[in-house]
DNA sequence: TGTGCGATTACG
DNA sequence: GTAATCGCACAC
């Protein structure tokens, strides 16, 4: 019932590929979770990673559509992405925050400070922990690859999406490319 | 080779 | 409000 997407889907401007992946299941090894919220980030963006051009660490960024970049944060903590348009680009959805569907045991081992569910996966750094993303993901294809994937379950875009700026950033806070759906407790803050 | 800071989280 | 913790990007 569950379906990866095409190629096609993230070969589009990330603007309208990152909402669209709200209420898409992130699953990796047994784990799922809904995505609840979403940023973008573009190659002509002062907040990416990318503003600088192709380095060591973003060449995955700058590399073909529908592939995973995960970076490595504050020294500690890992955040995931989806890499969208086309190859040179530099663009991508940053996924946020997920709703746990499934694995949701192996989720609160591997999460021991959680307390509540809405803890598990409820920011960037948190979901790459409760789905054991990390380095060893860097680049998997989503769309082909054996590893972490993104699916359509069929059940629809969410009936209300919020837009608003983005988190955590210094630069260009004033572009509202960050979008969730509202009322969910698990979306961050 | 040195340094400031980060697409964060958790705790006080 | 702020410590934790270290790799990256850029200055020197």
């Amino acid at each position: 019932m569950a379906r990866r997407l095409p190629r096609s889907f993230y070969a589009r401007p990330v603007l309208e590929v990152a909402p669209e992946l709200l209420g898409k299941l992130l699953t990796f090894e047994g784990c799922v979770g809904r995505i609840v919220e979403v940023e973008a980030y573009r190659q002509d963006d002062e907040a990416s990673h990318s503003f600088r051009g192709v380095t060591e660490r973003t060449r995955v960024m700058f590399g073909p559509p529908g592939h995973l970049y995960v970076y490595f944060t504050y020294g500690m903590h890992w955040c995931a992405n989806a890499v969208c348009e086309g190859e040179g680009q530099g663009a991508a959805v940053l996924i946020r925050a997920l709703e746990p569907i499934g694995g949701l045991e192996e989720m609160w081992t591997r999460r021991p400070k959680a307390r509540r569910e809405r803890d598990l996966c409820s920011g960037p750094a948190k979901l790459t922990a409760a789905l054991g993303l990390g380095v060893d993901q860097l680049g998997a294809d989503l769309v082909r690859g054996p590893g972490p994937r993104i699916v359509d379950d069929g059940s629809g875009s969410p009936s209300s999406i919020a837009s608003g700026p983005r988190i955590g950033i210094s630069k260009a806070i004033e572009k509202p490319w960050r979008w969730w759906i509202p009322e969910n407790p698990h979306v961050s803050r």
